[in-house]
DNA sequence: AATGAATGAGTATTCATTCAT
DNA sequence: AATGAATGAATACTCATTCAT
């Protein structure tokens, strides 16, 4: 019905197709009948190419991370000071939600929620959460005397900081009107002065009851 | 086939197979048959005292978050210390988790994905973004000099903060061996030093580049 | 939940409740559950009293039959002339029907449409039938010098009249506004002109095309 | 398993095998599995054609009602006489019954059995009742001087001579050896000769008791 | 290369019917 | 006598996946 197109053209089309399904209806809920309705193509063209149902979810998940990996990683100069870096960081990664909504989705919500692949989410997840708490550690290191508790402490933080920032970002994948750069402003806000007092050695103690 | 029982104590038992099984499979993949036989009983009866598998599902969803809320709620004392208050919320909340991690993978992981309960859920967590945003204020309000920014910045932080204390308990769930009372403290620390500084005016700027 | 009651009573609670209900959702979709309900009674107490679905059904087909006949023999005067005993006949079916509506869907649609109880329901129409049959048969002997065709066409005008009849009277049941007596009226005015005129030899024939 | 076959081939083996089906066990107890079975097809596909149960339904009765129509229709003379007109009408009326039993059971039973259907079934009858109707009318208007009562008489005559001939047809329906014509001629006889006289003024009364 | 035709396997839901109390 | 509790068996409907053309 189409015109032939270079294959590596209409799988693009395909998984633009699926994500977006995917992110409207959810994994189980959407149909390959849909997606290759919104495709455009025939259903069996969806199976030649891009093989089955998980098959074609999986692809969609990796796409969508290493666009965001990728546009994170543009968006940050590696030689900048740790808050800078920090800084344009959730920027670009708010900036690439706002316009990716739906790939938000599909990796956020979607995938988390299906056990089969929650593992594979949980590994991209994992890198993440390194290169914050090397950040954190490095401003650490720069600033003068901080001596944060035990080393592992760093990956915690950035454990919770990410889950924040998931969080205002699923928050923002909802809601059209609101404008990437000010959650990121927000976000930088109070991550950083949190750390940075906590990286000073201030700490919070239970007091005898 | 097996005893009679009243109808109040079947019910809970069909429950905790539903939030069980939901857990562990996802709220599409889940079948309403291995429901059924988990909960040692007969599919009719499920339909009879529980309804439509969506229906289930918000029973579920309902039972789980209103025990959430009041384990937490019981957790604090209302005329303590904001600090405390949040301290002891935390652990009551960490605790609660640790110990139902089925029911809180249903909350937080089964709910948000499926577009039809979403709603719902939606609410219950801006009740607690809410109870969060007012502890806020009130540590504010103790504080001596404190001035922060607009009066939703304490909706933002608290919701972050709810993000945070989620993605914490999320990987709780996941992991048999963390002590809840351990998160607990990691999460207080970061979140009350950084409220502190925050509350305190310190503020974090982009520079100009 | 209610009083003891003598048996006798009980069923004719349950049969009305099983009329009503039958004649509203058809056979088939009718549940055993809502009869109980509507006859303000437990599912067993249904079954102890009147037996298998299709048992209850029949007995609620034959009660009504035979209120029907009951009614209409009770209407008629057996020495009177015939077309006084057709239209005291017709005004009493008429007017049962008016008066029970229900037990007449459940006969004239439900009953019919349903194979297994089809031959139950020929077997009613085809007294019914003769009755009309020997009806016109007397009228035919009372008038004078009449000699209309083959003996069975007693039976095929028996037929079509009581067709017509039924017809009627299925109208007559959705028509809550509909006066029973008009209608029988009408009937009895084109089925009694119609026989007359036929009876006294006038006949209609193709003609050669 | 077997042939390919275009899209309107198997849609008409489908229905053919509903309007079976439908007709042996009624809308209710008909199975979408005996429907696909007897079609020789898988039941997917008659969803996939058909749609659902109700929908496949429809389109049978009303398919059958379209033929049932267009067989009345090219059996007339649209330009003859009335009595010629009607009897051609009737013709092949029962003939097509007779050639279509299982569709007219479905018609003129199943249809009317269920609420649901009872509407369209409904709308189909008033059509054909205002043909007959205005052919009377044709007919009393020819005649020459008839004046017979109220206006809606011609309905009500027409009315009841539907119904009188729907129940002969359903007879007919049920006995393979019946003559079609021979039905045919029947009804023409009784309805034609008691529409004349009728048309004439001759009325009957009830008389003072 | 591309697709309409086709299906096996599964799932939610309902209902007549029966026990245990 | 009366009922809440319980179920076996069925049925409509869907969907991922594959062929034949």
């Amino acid at each position: 019905m189409l015109k032939r197109l270079p294959r590596v053209v209409r799988e693009q089309q395909m998984l633009d197709a699926a994500v977006q399904v995917f992110s409207r209806r959810g994994f189980h809920a959407a149909s390959m009948d849909e997606i290759a309705e919104v495709a455009g193509i025939s259903k069996p063209m969806v199976y030649a190419y891009l093989g089955t149902k998980e098959e074609l979810f999986l692809t969609c998940l990796r796409r969508e991370a290493t666009r965001l990996m990728e546009a994170v990683a543009a968006g940050v100069r590696p030689a900048s000071r740790p808050d800078e870096q920090l800084w344009n960081g959730l920027r670009a990664f708010f900036a690439f939600v706002g316009a990716h909504r739906d790939g938000w989705r599909v990796l956020y919500r979607q995938a988390r929620s299906e056990p089969h692949f929650a593992g594979e989410l949980a590994g991209m997840r994992a890198r993440i959460v390194e290169v914050v708490a090397s950040l954190l550690e490095g401003a650490c290191a720069q600033a003068e005397a901080a001596k944060p508790a035990r080393p592992d402490d760093f990956l915690a933080m950035a454990y919770a900081y990410v889950g924040a920032a998931e969080s205002l970002a699923d928050w923002l994948a909802d809601h059209e009107e609101e404008d990437p750069e000010h959650t990121a402003t927000r976000m930088m806000n109070f991550v950083w002065v949190g750390a940075d007092a906590l990286l000073q050695g201030r700490v919070w103690r239970a007091q005898a009851e």
